[in-house]
DNA sequence: ATTTAAATACATTCATGCATGAATATCAAT
DNA sequence: ATTGATATTCATGCATGAATGTATTTAAAT
């Protein structure tokens, strides 16, 4: 064939990359060859490498038309500060409504979960995933040490304690869900998610007493 | 080279098996080729082949080796039943501790979870994967009901919504821990065992009322 | 006329699986 | 204990196929 108009092109592009989803979903990333996507998007090869170096430039390109979840769920630097607790519960929601309505995004999300292997090879996806979870982490302890200070969890929680919990709560309760969408995880989750905060609020295995913990200077 | 004895054919076995293990975790499942394998355990391809039938074959027998965390955690038909939510904390904690403290366990875990792609190619382990987890969740659903039949819980505890919030949030603090072992597993995972039980007891976010659910039956 | 999207053709690389062969372990028979 | 026959482990070499990346060509858009 030939050259096409620039709407044209992108659109080739838009079709290679949903192609793309469709084919890492089902098969993974390692297997199937640039022939079989392209065979999908009705193009061939030649327009693959036109518009990606190579599978790994094109699995780029499709990861980065998503956030990660803790991305989704630690993005902005808590604006305000007012009420963190309310901010923490808006986004993982947010969150929540975010996977379990918008299909794309769920299996590109679905993809990088447990359809690529996250290796130093994969450099790029690696790295984001591993950054935004430290990250996330980071962020998630601010929410909790300024929900403190705003009086909105005891003095006396362990963030060293309830961060992780927290974490692996929210983004365990995704992922579970991901595997096996039984459920209504909007429902669910809001549910989980009160019930955590309550708990955090009121557990006296949550505090800093129970075992020895580096008590926070200050 | 010629004929081992047999113990010396067993330990070339297991010798790929190590290496395999090594390999898939530094560069997951689909690049490495088998040359690689053989490499690092001092043989050559024949080697492996007159042990597994080809890679695919391999990995299997390196999953066997280990049981998936639902599988750990949800093993026996909960024996005698007597004190239900004595049994999932014990259960818990023996899955942290497991994991926790056994690297060999921990890194084949991490090829499953993180470093493999869970596609129909790969029947045998993502069979595993999804049947280990629906299982799971059955188990842990009976042990649940068994607890508010043993007055351990309450009457109208939610376990549609008890279930996957226990679940999620104990794999999930799992998998995160796994991501980043920042922290002590076993501490930690205690924490949240005792109060995830806690909360079960006492929060009326997880109460049948909250949203229309399907009211259990008898 | 020039530029560019996409097809086509081609060379190269590499992993796989198998067939073959070497050399020792194992065991039965003496 | 020695010998001989057999089985078995593992190495070696080869044929095959497939995917990759690039170079070249085509033909339309500007």
């Amino acid at each position: 064939m030939a050259r096409r108009r620039k709407e044209d092109a992108l659109e080739t592009r838009e079709r290679i990359l949903d192609a793309a989803i469709e084919v890492f979903h089902k098969r993974g990333v390692s297997r199937p060859s640039l022939t079989e996507i392209a065979e999908l998007a009705g193009v061939t090869r030649g327009a693959v490498y036109g518009h990606f170096q190579n599978k790994a430039d094109l699995f780029i390109a499709l990861t980065d038309r998503i956030q990660l979840p803790d991305e989704s769920l630690c993005q902005a630097p808590l604006h305000g500060g007012c009420d963190p607790l309310g901010e923490l519960r808006k986004r993982s929601l947010f969150l929540f409504r975010e996977v379990m309505n918008d299909e794309q995004y769920r299996r590109v999300f679905e993809i990088i979960l447990m359809r690529c292997e996250l290796v130093t090879e994969n450099g790029e996806i690696l790295k984001r995933c591993t950054e935004s979870h430290a990250e996330g982490d980071r962020r998630l302890r601010k929410l909790v040490e300024a929900a403190i200070t705003a009086g909105q969890l005891p003095e006396d929680l362990d963030p060293n304690i309830a961060v992780p919990i927290l974490h692996g709560s929210v983004i365990g309760l995704l992922n579970d869900w991901l595997i096996n969408p039984a459920y209504d995880l909007v429902e669910v989750g809001t549910r989980q998610v009160d019930a955590l905060l309550e708990m955090l609020q009121s557990s006296p295995h949550l505090k800093r007493s129970g075992t020895l913990q580096a008590p926070a200077s200050a």
